[in-house]
DNA sequence: GCCAACGTTGGC
DNA sequence: GCCAACGTTGGC
């Protein structure tokens, strides 16, 4: 059939087609004479009406539906002889159109391949080029939507594959929606045909333009090559074929002088390298996609399962994936584990020293922590001790009379205030503008021994205040000082020790140490939490690490990973701790 | 109003 | 000239 060169099947061909739609040359013979023999057995002359066309006519070639066995006309339908040597299974339109599930079948693209490839001369078929061409100017006639013939396998198509470029792009498949283009295996194949062909006939949309390069692409291939590593879309070739009017023998000529001058061109322009390195992405993309289309039955991969597998899937059911997948397991992991023991983990090292490290500064972090508490009980008994003292007059007024005309400006709100009654100005100050923002969180603090937050719980919003409980000026109150108590500061000797004499000035006029306790204690309570903070960032890294060791050793991760030495003659070691 | 996907455009 | 990106549009 292909080495004859015809252009047309007579009806005995077809007939031998109901086995085999595609039948290697050297077999054709073969069942030529058995049909011939068939014919003169039954007295089959072939009155009977075909094809939507309704006509007896049956020495051109034509293609039955294995749904509803009804022979059409490959020029009718569209559908050349090349067409048909890649068709498994050939479903007529109206068949899929009362039965979606209904898709034609492709055989493996290796073989169709090598056929296609071997008949130059039938991808040239008159009938189907004209067909195209109406289809090309009917959809040329309709609007901006109109990207369909209608009756391509693609159109047929219900559902996007998720694996091209194109899918991989939508909302739905994780994408960000930038190319906000079809799925590749749902483009119209009779849409977009190679410029070449007629003109500017279409806008370069990227459909087309795919296919156009994937036609370039398919010319400068090695055959070789594709025919080891690369499953060709019947679809694609498909529309190459109708990209020129030429006769077989120009076109071969053609493509001789096209493949030389591109020989020519490749190393002086990189770009077209790139280009092609794209393309070959793209298109391992799409034969990837087609792939899902080779619905062949095969037997279950369960162990000794002889059932056939479900659709998309490699087992007749679960049982049989997860008995698989549990020899597997008893198979593989034995050795998996004795080689973890035997060979040394540079991952599980570094781990190792890492959680060391984590231990030692959680241990500083615990120790500063335990020196804050310390502090504190140290300033309870300095307030405790300054309670003792009585009042001495005349510091206070010594003091009061010094800076009378000093002045300078708050910090926070920027007005001029005396040195005298500045740091009570700038405390008042700032709980004004502290008071204004809230910190909330759902969580109630959990911290060993005194908490350094408010935890004011507030009912309408359910949540917890976060600010510093000593700093907070909408739940703490200021305690009521009372008009003997003594300010109890210590006085510095020099601006960085601290002397033990405490300031007696009366705590309500003292100007020079206004709220030195609540300060102190705000100093610490943040050293505290900063403390409190570290140690959680601590357990946070070493949970991910005893996580990751976790991992490393657990059945996954010894089924999927393992070390390899790629030098057996200096073996690897372990660095020692 | 949402969404699929067409058609245009600017950068390379 | 190619192609990613995105504004736009028609169908639902």
């Amino acid at each position: 059939m292909a080495e004859g060169g015809t252009e047309h099947t007579s009806k005995k061909e077809k007939k031998g087609e109901i086995a085999h739609k595609f039948v290697l040359p050297e077999r054709q013979a073969k069942v030529n004479l058995l049909i011939k023999a068939m014919e003169q057995a039954t007295g089959d002359v072939g009155d009977t009406l075909y094809c939507i066309c309704r006509s007896s006519d049956c020495e051109r070639f034509m293609i039955g539906c294995d749904h509803c066995e009804e022979w059409y006309h490959g020029d009718c339908i569209g559908v050349t002889q090349l067409d048909a040597r890649s068709i498994k299974r050939y479903y007529c339109d109206a068949c899929r159109a009362r039965n979606p599930s209904l898709e034609i079948q492709y055989k493996n693209k290796k073989k169709e391949k090598r056929v296609s490839e071997s008949s130059d001369q039938e991808r040239f078929d008159k009938h189907h080029k004209e067909y195209r061409s109406k289809l090309r100017e009917k959809m040329m006639a309709k609007s901006r939507t109109t990207r369909r013939c209608g009756e391509c396998s693609a159109c047929h198509r219900n559902e996007d594959c998720g694996r091209c470029d194109f899918c991989k792009d939508m909302r739905k498949f994780g994408g960000i929606n930038k190319l906000r283009q079809k799925c590749r295996l749902r483009q119209c194949t009779n849409y977009g045909i190679s410029t070449s062909d007629k003109g500017s006939v279409a806008t370069d949309t990227g459909s087309e333009r795919a296919v156009t390069d994937l036609s370039d692409f398919e010319d400068d291939f090695d055959e070789e090559e594709a025919y080891e590593n690369v499953k060709v879309a019947p679809k694609k070739r498909e529309r190459r074929t109708s990209s020129s009017e030429a006769s077989p023998k120009k076109k071969k000529d053609k493509k001789k002088v096209k493949s030389k001058e591109k020989g020519k061109k490749t190393p002086e322009k990189p770009q077209k390298s790139r280009q092609k390195s794209s393309l070959s992405r793209r298109r391992t993309e799409v034969d990837d996609a087609l792939e899902t289309d080779d619905d062949m039955p095969r037997q279950c991969y369960g162990p000794a399962c002889i059932e056939p597998a479900r659709l998309g899937s490699k087992y007749c059911s679960d049982e049989c994936g997860m008995k698989l997948a549990k020899s597997r397991i008893y198979e593989i992991l034995p050795s998996r584990i004795q080689q973890w023991h035997s060979s040394p983990c540079v991952g599980e090292d570094n781990n190792k020293k890492l959680l060391e490290q984590l231990r030692q500064e959680t241990i500083e972090a615990r120790l500063k922590l335990r020196q804050l508490d310390l502090k504190i009980q140290e300033l309870d008994a300095l307030v405790e001790r300054g309670k003792h003292l009585s009042v001495v007059a005349e510091q206070e007024g010594a003091e009061q009379d010094e800076d009378t005309e000093l002045s300078i400006y708050c910090v926070t709100c920027g007005s001029e205030v005396s040195q005298k009654g500045a740091l009570r100005h700038m405390e008042k100050c700032y709980l004004k503008f502290e008071a204004q923002t809230s910190f909330w969180s759902i969580y109630k603090t959990r911290i060993e021994g005194n908490s350094m937050f408010c935890d004011f719980y507030n009912p309408q919003q359910k949540m917890y205040c976060k600010r510093l409980k000593i700093l907070c000026p909408e739940h703490t109150k200021e305690p009521k000082v009372n008009p003997d108590a003594v300010c109890g500061c210590p006085i510095p000797v020099n601006l960085f020790t601290e002397g033990d004499v405490l300031c007696r000035a009366p705590k309500r006029k003292c100007v020079k140490h206004f709220c030195w306790e609540k300060l102190r204690r705000a100093e610490i309570d943040m050293q505290r939490l900063r403390q409190w903070m570290k140690l959680d960032d601590l357990f946070e890294q070493e949970r991910n690490i005893r996580m990751a060791m976790s991992n490393r050793m657990g059945v996954l991760g010894l089924m999927l990973h393992q070390t390899v030495d790629h030098d057996p003659t200096t073996p690897m070691k372990t660095t020692p701790n």
